[in-house]
DNA sequence: TGAGTATATAGGACTATACATACAGTTCGT
DNA sequence: ACGAACTGTATGTATAGTCCTATATACTCA
């Protein structure tokens, strides 16, 4: 139930409607948490049920109404709780594992075709996270530009650190994901994917002590 | 949907009742699928409503009777074109992410115990990988001592292939997630984890070129 | 002797999420 | 002038998966 309390989370930067909460997670969260746009809702009127949040109806001229959803300090307590719970552990879930571990059964350029296919997505991933890294360049230059005081600088730079923090993630993942897939398909394209190539592959992994940064 | 496929593939190796199915995915693909056993009873049954398996009453006398599945010709067609597709996209689902995002609510303390907690449960997994690889070896070194043909030992090379490149990409990604956890602390512990630290750490990794193998 | 674990299958209730659709007005591009 | 996309909230339905429980027998360990 990480939703309802990532919805506390935004909720507790400004109040926001349902709307916007789905903009917020496709604009910030969206390489490592994805909403549905019902499901918010839903979350939404259960969040309100149990008092952690509160709404306003605020009436627009030109656009529908919307709801103004904003947490109460329960919602604040229950946030603050769960936020400094450590993290529960994930059923990772990846279907293209699955088809690989099933190799021995595929035709070589089958296999190629795969890999290459996931290639290309991790590539696009990773250049719209170079995308997200500019565009937050651009806009904390331009804020510094505008700021009134060196307060407001630091408080702007202390607000990105959550975000940059999964966005390292995100591109160390990306990088890892692709120096695998591209390491799998030279050796695949050289008859080189074998059992032994692979074992020594999994030591010189598995072996390496830590490099010192 | 993945699941009524990973059921097929291991059917393709030997018929197994339902009970053995749960004991091969968490022998075999645990560290990237995770399969319910009430899910793995359902999907057979679906699985035979499709006529993609059967499956036959096997009498024992001391345990429960066994159903035993076995594939059908329409299964393995329908594996064989399930396996050689590109995967699905998967909507990545991190709590962890989720919660460093919101790294500026949480004080330093509480930040380093969830980066801690995490830590140790990579860790943990990289060792599991450790002895998974290590069993493999074993396995490997007595199958070929008892072998009777090159060609017995070079069918059984080939199909660990498959379970190989799982493990390459879960100590890969296991090493990754250990630097970036360890880079973090380590920046934390001396607070250095700032705005333009984790930028910088970013255009490392961005800006890296491809490392020869 | 009793608790726990292994073998073996399966239904019920629940949770989380996805996908489609509905309604209703506005703004923008062609 | 017309359709597409945007703003905004909401319901219905389907799918995938988890957790708990039931049933029945046998073996192992303290």
């Amino acid at each position: 139930m990480s939703l309802r309390y990532a919805i506390l989370g935004f909720l507790t930067i400004r109040p926001l409607s349902g709307y916007d909460i789905k903009r917020f997670f496709n604009a910030s969260v969206r390489h490592f948490w994805t909403a549905d746009q019902a499901a918010i809702y839903r979350a939404l009127t259960e969040l309100e049920a149990d008092a952690l949040v509160g709404h306003e109806r605020v009436e627009q001229q030109t656009r529908p109404d919307r709801k103004e959803y904003h947490i109460t300090p329960l919602g604040v307590e229950a946030f603050d709780r769960w936020v400094t719970q450590p993290a529960p552990a994930v059923a990772r879930r990846e279907p293209l594992l699955l088809k690989l571990f099933f190799a021995s059964r595929m035709n070589a350029p089958d296999l190629a075709s795969v890999l290459t296919a996931e290639l290309s997505a991790v590539d696009a991933e990773l250049s719209a996270f170079t995308e997200i890294v500019s565009s937050i360049e651009r806009d904390r230059a331009e804020f510094e530009r505008q700021a009134e005081s060196d307060d407001a600088v630091a408080a702007h730079a202390r607000l990105l650190v959550g975000p940059l923090i999964t966005l390292t993630n995100g591109v160390r993942f990306g990088v890892a994901n692709r120096e695998w897939l591209r390491g799998l398909l030279d050796a695949h394209e050289h008859g080189a994917l074998t059992a032994d190539a692979l074992l020594a592959d999994l030591h010189r992994f598995i072996d390496t002590p830590v490099v010192g940064r």
